[in-house]
RNA sequence: GCCGCGGUGGUGAAAUUGGCAAACACGCUGGGUUUAGGACCCAGUGGGAGCAAUCCCUUGAGAGUUCGAGUCUCUCCCGCGGCACCA
């Protein structure tokens, strides 16, 4: 019979609540425990069931702590600022203040329903003043110590609404409302300096238990590489300086590329002869770059600019100079030297504008299939270039030395004549914070025609996001603030005179770069968190959120921390110790769940049906917990099965202590405790299954195995083991140390957990051919023994001479004839 | 193209890290029970041969190392995720 889930779970989630059992206690001397989940954003979808499993899983690793004698800190929160609120607003006219309030409402009672364990007093809300005072206050530091700027840089802007728009709002280079196809504008925005951390960023992750994959994904986008900056003299005083890992190959190299916003076309523009055709091409390429970005083919396009040419510093060759967009602005010097001969892109380049094409380098490696029609100096019948390493040719003295010995002797040569240097650049670039939007923290910041910029004074935070009516873009490319007069006025703190207020509000993501730390102590009014809460405790010892933020939100909250440590705020330098994703819950079929296929489960229909321990306990056994794994209702039904069965158990308690299942019970112990610890939540539930499926075997179940079995089975299901716990303690009332939650977590016995008899697998060339029951303390001269008196094993070795026996103690013995 | 992850029954998966492949669960088949069930109980369930004992095959493909490979090495194929003109 299928127990009362409604009611069993409903009244212990309010005792919970009432005996406030979950939450963390401030002073205690236990070691301090931070089991965090990255904080959602109250959509107006409610939660899905997706969302839980990470909650699961911190919540399961807090109880498994908390009884392992921790002191554990459990919140939960809201992310709740976005441009969801605002789009949702401009339909409906709904504020996003109220939309969000009954957002969080529905999420908090949502989240309560599936019996977490948070401790609710500490809940934040980033778009709460006394939240986003902090958020404001942190970019006050960034900007007092020239880590926040303002500068112009490309933006996607919409023509037909008449405003910038941020990534996320542009799909496929199309406006995401209108869908007119997105120009690139340049517009002034403030920008974080993420960049002069690129190099703790990078070296700091090796220390972190974090995923491989995200570990990859931050190096990858950090994008470390080492090179060598050459100038080339373009006769006179001047000089052009490019980035190339590549020195090796400088004797191939037959012009040189700027990337249109090179600084000297403005510079050099009086020597220039073909200035309107170079000032065209600069023009198209601004158009063309968004399109091209889209459209896979990337054909290379460019104009040689006539009247100025560079010389090869190692062969005094004169060279031609090409603008191009495929070299990018943004990264090492926007200038590259072109060496077709060894890579692709000026390989194609140079046969289309019919440029010299001089092979340096012959590959030392034989060929794995018949080799190309080689490279030559005329150029000719080949198709690809050479970007592999190899043995140098064509470099004059530097001839048959290879690739990596000729870098360093070329940059050698070349520092020590002044015209290189050794660098390293970086992929990563500074983080542009400036929305134009309404439902973000605004920016601290005033301008004054007489003092230029000027922070807002830290006792004036915060400075309010005002209520307004009209969400509308203005049309000029400004947030929906720029139409509040009284938001605007502000006056000078410098100079004391009239001074405008800055419209744009922050990136989303400043709010979350700081808030596992407000957590420690969420209702300071006069820090964002005391320095004696912050030591206390932080860093985070558990993280868990999906994979999409490895990137993003990740790297930024690394940032903040490190700036904060320079700062002296903090004395950690990572605020993740341990991080772990957990998987996409997809619908039946491994199709995304969607509202418009209708194929979303709720995870309210669930927890009526089936209560929510069977959720918590089938999101955790369908499948391991970092895999993405299709919902399947019928094997949620095994777990109700199962819950169910421990449930019928207790009519068949017995005190007596059989000592049966004494073995079972400590190596479900172990096993348990293990998976935890290392997130193999399904195995955990498959040895609860088994230790459950041996009981029910049973006429009599001992009163000791079963309260293991509840205990270790706690953390998973919540409630119903706290229902059979209570019904076998049976108090009048219950106090938080009779709560199954608080007892501690059970150790093993080492020596009840390996079995005295085992079967011995008996192998003959490796082949399994026997299988006898030994004491598990056999030697390999028994074992040996025994295994040839077996009729099945004398058949085998029968006519054979034994070469060699190898003995794996408590599991085989192979006979090698 | 580059980086990363993965490929095991009808399905979700497990495998003490080199030692019995398929635990646990779903589904299915047969039987029991029930007025009925998203109910319960029992038995079976990777493929092939055989009445059976038993034997052979099997972890994307192929090779290698080893007494022994799902696990390690190499080559290739396929799928997923991220980045992508980064010099």
């Amino acid at each position: 019979m299928a127990y009362n889930h409604e009611k069993i779970e409903k009244k212990w989630q309010r005792t919970w609540e009432k005996l406030e059992i979950f939450k963390t206690k401030q002073n205690s001397s236990k070691p301090k425990f931070y089991c965090l989940d990255m904080f959602p954003y109250p959509s107006g979808d409610g939660l899905h069931v997706g969302h839980p499993r990470g909650y699961i899983a911190t919540d399961i690793a807090s109880h498994l702590y908390r009884r392992k004698g921790h002191n554990v800190l459990h919140p939960m929160g809201w992310d709740a600022f976005g441009l969801p609120a605002e789009n949702y607003a401009l339909k409906t006219k709904v504020r996003p203040r109220i939309s969000i309030k009954k957002n969080v409402k529905t999420f908090t009672k949502q989240l309560k329903s599936l019996g977490f364990s948070y401790d609710w007093s500490r809940e934040i809300n980033t778009t709460d003043p006394e939240y986003y005072k902090w958020t404001q206050w942190m970019f006050l530091q960034l900007y007092k110590n020239g880590l926040a700027y303002r500068k112009e840089v490309p933006a996607n802007f919409c023509p037909s609404c008449k405003t910038i728009l941020a990534n996320e709002q542009v799909v496929e280079g199309k406006c995401e409302r209108c869908d007119t196809e997105v120009e690139q504008e340049k517009v002034e925005q403030w920008m974080f300096k993420i960049t002069n951390y690129a190099e703790s960023l990078l070296n700091d992750l090796d220390n972190l238990d974090w995923p491989d994959t995200t570990k990859a994904m931050q190096r990858n986008w950090i994008g470390r590489s080492e090179g060598t900056e050459i100038n080339f003299s373009l006769g006179k005083e001047n000089k052009l300086k490019v980035f190339t890992t590549r020195p090796d190959t400088l004797f191939g190299c037959t012009y040189l590329v700027i990337a249109p916003e090179h600084e000297i076309i403005t510079e050099l523009k009086s020597q220039i002869l073909n200035l309107g055709q170079v000032k065209k091409y600069i023009k198209d390429s601004k158009k063309r770059s968004e399109r091209e970005r889209i459209s896979e083919t990337k054909i290379k396009t460019g104009v040689e600019i006539k009247g100025i040419k560079a010389i090869n510093p190692v062969n005094n060759r004169e060279i031609p100079i090409f603008v191009a967009d495929y070299v990018l602005a943004s990264y090492g010097t926007g200038a590259i030297m072109a060496v077709p001969a060894h890579d692709q892109r000026d390989f194609e380049f140079a046969k289309k504008y019919n440029l010299p094409i001089i092979e340096v380098i012959k590959s030392d490696r034989k060929p794995k299939l018949p080799e190309k029609a080689p490279l030559t100096v005329t150029g000719g019948g080949f198709q690809q270039a050479y970007e592999g390493k190899g043995i140098l040719i064509n470099s004059d003295r530097f001839n048959g030395l290879d690739s990596d010995t000729a870098k360093k002797r070329i940059s050698e040569k070349l520092v020590k004549e002044n015209t290189a240097k050794d660098t390293v650049y970086y992929k990563l670039r500074d983080w542009i914070i400036s929305r134009q939007r309404y439902w973000g923290s605004p920016i601290p910041m005033v301008y004054c025609e007489q003092c230029g910029w000027q922070p807002v004074p830290e006792k004036e935070l915060p400075v309010i996001l005002p209520e307004i009516r009209d969400f509308k873009p203005t049309g000029k490319g400004d947030s929906p603030l720029a139409k509040s007069e009284k938001f605007i006025k502000a006056v000078c703190p410098k100079c004391g005179g009239r001074a405008k207020r800055e419209t744009d509000t922050m990136d989303t993501f400043v709010c979350s770069s700081w808030y596992h730390f407000r957590y420690a102590d969420p209702q300071n009014e006069k820090e964002f968190a005391s320095k004696k809460n912050l030591k206390k405790w932080l860093p985070v010892d558990l993280y868990i959120g999906g994979a999409e933020h490895a990137v993003m939100h990740l790297l930024y909250s690394r940032f903040f921390c490190k700036v904060l440590y320079d700062l002296k705020f903090i004395g950690f330098q990572e605020p993740f110790l341990k991080l772990r994703h957990q998987g996409l819950i997809l619908a039946a079929g491994g199709v995304k769940m969607s509202k418009s296929k209708g194929n979303v489960i709720n995870p309210d229909d669930i927890v009526k049906d089936f209560g929510a321990d069977t959720l918590r306990t089938y999101e955790t056994f369908m499948g391991p917990f970092t895999d993405a794994i299709a919902w399947d209702t019928k094997g949620m039904i095994g777990v109700k099965r199962f819950l169910d069965k421990i449930y019928k158990f207790k009519s068949k308690i017995h005190n007596s202590s059989n000592s049966s299942l004494n073995r079972l019970v400590h190596k479900t112990i172990k096993k348990v405790t293990e998976d935890i610890q290392n997130f193999k939540f399904n195995t955990a539930i498959s040895q609860l299954m088994i230790l459950a499926n041996e009981m029910d075997k049973q006429d009599q179940i001992p009163k000791n195995a079963y309260k293991v079995l509840l205990q270790l089975l706690s953390p998973f299901a919540p409630h119903l083991t706290e229902e059979l716990w209570q019904e076998i303690n049976q108090k009048q009332e219950i106090k938080i140390k009779d709560s199954i939650h608080s007892q501690k977590w059970l150790k093993y016995n080492p020596k009840l957990v390996l079995e005295e008899t085992i079967q011995l697998v008996v192998q003959i060339n490796g082949k399994v051919r026997d299988k006898i029951m030994v004491n598990a303390e056999i030697t390999k001269k028994e074992a040996e023994d025994l295994a040839k008196t077996q009729e099945k094993v004398q058949k085998w070795l029968e006519g054979k001479e034994i070469r060699q026996i190898i003995f794996v103690p408590r599991k085989l013995i192979n006979i090698v004839v």
